[in-house]
DNA sequence: TGTTATTTGCAAAAGACTTGCAATAATGTT
DNA sequence: AACATTATTGCAAGTCTTTTGCAAATAACA
């Protein structure tokens, strides 16, 4: 239940805690795979609850831009995902080639990389991107 | 120049060689930036080749189901770039977040992560994105 | 040069996402 | 508890990238 503190973070960029985006919380809070706004959407009308589709973009975009939410674009497909970030560490995904199952990968090898490209390319390395497809045990 | 031996493979697939076709391949070859549908458009339009952007997208279509060619989704640019394989090393990009510049980056350390990652995950790993942003030298 | 199948251009459509605006609803105040 | 203020929503419409249908153009090869 993190709907007090996320209220807190609204309530400090001059935004409120509506009924809309307590249900799209709830909806990623109980959910174990990257939603795209379309599944969010459908998901959500078959739960009954009233939203737009316009409504649920606006929505995803608020949470990230309060950090509470990581938007994903997995391996060509198109769309955009987001997942609760809520206490969870930085980690990447791979997906299913077959039946788009989405496994998180608590790992990421690249601590020590972005010195090296730092050193090589003189870039500053901010963000990166990192996804696998494969396929899934049942898939195989 | 790769011409001939490019005819060769998409005549083996049934396809043919086209003023679009090596159009496209020659600026692809000529570029050192992997280049979206829109760039490879719009270049062409100032080379004076008569071109749509339709053919633009089945030519690099094509492209990419002879391997010759690689798509790449960079971090939210919500549109594909290409990049000739062409005898060059499996490998991944940083772009720049003001300029977009984009910059080749000559390494993969992922061959023994991926042994990793099928042992825990039980998924037959294929393909894999990893792609950076920063700030480039003079955007700094 | 002619025959045939592939490719092209154009128009239109599909799909993801955004924007404008009037109506609605959440917040702090009386 | 009702009000006033201001953010948010829904709807319609728009943008942008990419795809598709189809008739006309053009490669390949005899």
């Amino acid at each position: 239940m993190l709907e007090p503190t996320i209220r807190k973070g609204l309530r400090a960029t001059g935004r409120r805690m509506t009924r809309t985006r307590k249900a799209v919380l709830a909806l990623l809070e109980r959910t174990h795979q990257p939603l795209s706004a379309s599944e969010i959407f459908a998901q959500l009308q078959e739960d009954h609850v009233v939203i737009d589709l316009v409504t649920v973009y606006r929505t995803v975009n608020v949470l990230k831009e309060l950090g509470l939410v990581v938007q994903l674009d997995l391996f060509q497909e198109g769309q955009s995902r987001y997942e609760l970030k809520e206490g969870r560490k930085h980690h990447h995904h791979i997906r299913c080639q077959t039946c788009g199952k989405i496994v998180d990968l608590l790992l990421c090898p690249l601590k020590k990389l972005t010195k090296l490209i730092e050193e090589r390319t003189q870039f500053i390395v901010g963000d990166h991107t990192l996804e696998f497809t494969g396929f899934c045990p049942q898939c195989q």
